[in-house]
DNA sequence: TGTTAATCTGAGATCGCTCTCACAAAAACA
DNA sequence: TGTTTTTGTGAGAGCGATCTCAGATTAACA
């Protein structure tokens, strides 16, 4: 490991000329400056982060805080996740940041999970799939380091947020159906206690209230997990209504995959019968036939956005409350309505 | 921001002996430490790593190497790499190590794209999907921090490495067409230069070999992609062979899947005319009908071995050459073959 | 050519911690 | 009770950078 030192000794200047030039700041002659730039490169010299760090209170490191996203016992679609992940990769690359990285277990969420967090290893974190009202998104507050959360949090409007406006995606998708025609349109969920599924109901109702379509409380549908059996449960109790309804409208493609399976195990054509549109846009929208009709979430602007508000939260550029993003959707026309 | 001295003034002590208690050295009163720790919850005192790694030399961070696993334009399964993933986060958490990310594009990957992990920001690595003797390992080696891959590298056999056994994993769903009376097996691969494909085509060959099956070089063959179109293609050519096959080895469940669904777009049943066999066990895997008879890869064990391996060389407790771990796989046995 | 301003460079403090070393107090031994 | 050993504590150096400040050199101006 090479010091500021030994390059400072090898190119005969002080430490601070040297530091001068690794920071590019102004005042060095030209002349001097190629020649320390040379001995950089001769004694292949790497700044000490660390050391660079303590002076200048800046790691140029973010933490993000993901939930578990894959469940070895479960045949889930790992997806929206490691999507997010990989997007806020790239745009932490793109600001020349580092990204560490903590999965939270259910346990960890629930718990303090900040751990290195804390200790002044990060500039600031990105939180996704935390309880809103959690120890974890507490701790975010009291540690007082900048924090930016991937969907919003109604018990902490001062966190800064980035989310997608699930409300008129909603609107959008059951609005598209009912241009398709479409009357009796259910809704159908899974039974998690998130904030954007219930959004998206209220987006649903607006968007029939106004059509003049009447709520019938019966096509409000849950399922219990996002898995083939309990979403077949639900479909047979729609069928089995006295007017099953044309049209579903799923909020997530796990469930319109496994919706448009069990449509068409028991016999009902997708779109004639029962047209379905849903949320998400992941891989397995397309692996069915028809594929889905379904909303595209910007999941790539959604952390490259979230990674840029932090950075200004960061630089101080924000000024006022937490400021919240909400980022618009796509309707993606694909055959099943 | 408080600092040991903060606290050494408030337990009235010596930063000497906070250090003392916060690193659970010896020579401490009871008393005193009792004081101590009061103090630091009182204040609300968390130590700063960075200071801290300064003088270490550790910073209790490994760095990880992955490449992109997600694609938007492609109708691709993400899968591997975010399993991988979650199991090096789950088991560095086990360690109480954190984890620094790099997901790297297809130019970072042939780029010197070791950036911050040079700087003495990490203790050490786990790169995979390197290219095996491109900058980024090369540069592993020149850095001489710890590393370890994942996937074995045959051009650097000093650095430690976890891999698979894909060999065996061949031999062993090939001996099982075997035992379920095929004989005209066909070997179908992704058209990649990867090494494990390679291993696979010799497990292949080796369990033709061992039961007395003269190879058919006819049945040796390659898609360009990892997608149904071009799956399709093969799956015809082989079909339309004086002999076609009556089973089919393919080394990833992508293929698998999409080779199931051609055959049987062209009335081929599976596995009755055709039985097949994979390798990855991937949601995918049982995603079509019949489910794929398929080999697991251990992917938790995969990232588990990684990571021990890695801290054990962290810490120095390996001496003479690069390890070279190769995890057994087990098959899954479904409707497929 | 003398004075002021702009440009360039180095000495040294500082960040927050660990760790060695010296010394003080208590315990164990003679 | 004096000496050695064990236990407990603090002073201060050092890790590798940045940054302020003062001094030196050069350029610009009167």
């Amino acid at each position: 490991m090479t010091t500021l030192e030994d390059v400072a000794r090898h190119a005969e200047v002080s430490r601070a000329t040297v530091s001068r030039v690794i920071n590019n700041h102004t005042y060095v002659r030209s002349e001097v400056r190629e020649r320390v730039m040379a001995s950089v490169r001769a004694i292949g010299y790497v700044p000490n982060v660390a050391a660079r760090s303590m002076v200048t209170k800046r790691t140029h490191v973010i933490g993000l805080l993901v939930p578990e996203f894959y469940d070895n016992n479960v045949d889930d679609t790992i997806s929206f996740y490691p999507m997010l992940l990989h997007g806020i990769s790239r745009a932490c690359t793109h600001y020349s940041y580092s990204l560490l990285l903590s999965i939270l277990s259910p346990e960890q969420r629930q718990q303090m999970a900040l751990e290195g967090l804390q200790s002044g290893f990060v500039d600031g974190f990105i939180g996704t799939g935390l309880a809103h009202d959690g120890p974890t998104v507490r701790n975010m507050l009291e540690n007082h380091k900048p924090g930016v959360l991937i969907g919003r949090n109604p018990y902490y409007p001062e966190i800064h947020s980035v989310d997608v406006d699930h409300f008129q995606a909603a609107v959008d998708a059951v609005t598209y159906l009912i241009s398709r025609g479409r009357r009796r349109i259910a809704f159908l969920t899974p039974q998690f206690t998130e904030v954007h599924y219930a959004r998206m109901r209220d987006g649903y109702t607006r968007a029939l209230i106004q059509h003049g379509i009447a709520l019938n409380p019966a096509y409000l549908a849950e399922t219990i997990t996002k898995l083939h059996a309990s979403t077949a449960q639900v479909i047979m109790q729609l069928l089995a209504l006295p007017e099953p309804p044309d049209a579903i409208f799923t909020t997530c493609d796990d469930l319109g995959y496994y919706a448009v399976q069990s449509l068409q195990e028991r016999g009902v054509r997708v779109p004639e019968d029962v047209a379905l549109a849903s949320v998400d846009d992941l891989p397995i929208a397309r692996r069915c036939q028809p594929q889905l009709t379904t909303i595209r979430q910007p999941v790539e602007q959604l952390a490259e956005r979230a990674v840029a508000l932090l950075l200004d939260a960061i630089n101080g550029d924000i000024h006022g409350g937490g400021q919240h993003l909400l980022l618009p959707t796509t309707l993606i026309l694909r055959g099943s309505a």
